[in-house]
RNA sequence: GCCCAGGUAGCUCAGUUGGUAGAGCAGCGGACUGAAAAUCCGCGUGUCGGUGGUUCAAUUCCGCCCCUGGGCA
């Protein structure tokens, strides 16, 4: 097997990801990229557990804190992102490095992403706000009066996913599964990388998760939120519903004690680490499951 | 020591006029194509405190014991 161009490291919160992507960048004379959806953006560092200062000046690291909170962004945007972030990385001689927890990020990169029209935001924020009154039922139905083959693949109850077919459709005036049956080549091949899924025993990634929210809130995290609130930003920004946000806000409006936010930040977070090894255990499947301790040995020995 | 209340799922509790029990939360499994830290689907995991008795049958009724909380001493 010819070696590695790229190294993908994907895993569950709190399991260690961006230490281990920041010593082999540095041994390796590499560049992590991030693939995750909240590291991204500016107004989130300590919640997300964004690298530090010290570590990004040791060994280049793109697409962190590049993205402002008022901007919905996106997996497509951030797909155009990674392959700037690739090439600019290649053309500095550097061994590109991903590591994230957003599972659909590395999905897009390794197995690509149909080409579908932009949304205008009006057609959008229509949509949304039609929606906002509506039981998602009753979405349903009208997008079955519009796209009955797309209708026919959601769940009545799944408001989301109906909304982004119904913008499809809209902005368009084709079904989002006549776009969905082609994907666009992806960027990178699993056989051409040294990917890997990072496995930590659910216990220790809870106990990790809970000692991380201490030290995210002796690091400012309550500090971080107050600023983010103080923008008054469309609650239906992603940014908004970053693991963390929800309950310290409500924290600060005095509906929750510090103890109760911080007990609903662990839990929400370890039930997304759930996902996430679900995720990479079935829609990642050609990713090499490691564990934790022994991935720096693996991808070091992978890469030789 | 006596009196009262309670002991049922990991937690908080409901229930069974006697036919081996069910909610919420927690938990577990799963789906996944531009909001993915999102959105959605499925699953009850149990010596009903212990032990003897009555009964065809006891988690349920009776006795004794143990534990917890409160009151009186």
């Amino acid at each position: 097997m010819a070696r590695p161009r790229v190294v993908l490291i994907f895993g569950p919160t709190a399991s260690g990801k961006s230490a281990l992507a920041a010593r082999l960048a540095s041994t390796v004379h590499g560049a992590v990229i991030n693939a995750d959806s909240m590291q991204l953006y500016r107004d989130l560092a300590v919640l997300t557990s964004r690298p530090d200062a010290a570590e990004e000046a040791e060994t280049p690291h793109l697409l962190f804190g590049h993205v402002d909170g008022a901007v919905p962004y996106s997996a497509g945007l951030w797909l155009d992102d990674a392959r700037a972030a690739l090439d600019a990385t290649e053309r500095a001689g550097r061994l590109p490095i991903f590591v994230g927890g957003t599972g659909l990020y590395f999905k897009a990169l390794t197995q690509g992403l149909s080409a579908i029209p932009p949304v205008p935001p009006a057609v959008r924020q229509r949509l949304r706000g039609l929606a906002a009154g509506l039981p998602a039922a009753d979405l349903h139905t009208l997008l079955a009066s519009r796209d009955e083959a797309m209708a026919a693949r959601l769940r009545p109850s799944d408001p989301q996913r109906i909304l982004r077919a119904l913008e499809v459709f809209e902005a368009t005036g084709q079904s989002l599964l006549a776009f969905q049956e082609r994907r666009e080549p992806a960027l990178i091949a699993v056989q051409d990388s040294a990917a890997i899924f990072l496995a930590v025993e659910r216990s220790t990634l809870k106990r990790q998760i809970a000692a991380r929210f201490e030290v995210m809130l002796k690091a400012g995290a309550l500090q971080e939120v107050e600023r983010l609130r103080a923008r008054d930003l469309d609650p239906g920004l992603p940014v908004m519903r970053a693991l963390g946000v929800p309950p310290l806000i409500a924290h600060l409006e005095g509906k929750l004690t510090l103890a109760e936010a911080a007990a609903q930040a662990v839990r929400e977070t370890a039930r997304y680490a759930k996902r996430q090894v679900t995720f990479g255990r079935h829609q990642l499947d050609s990713f090499a499951p490691v564990i934790a301790s022994e991935a720096e040995a693996f991808l070091l020995k992978s890469l030789d």
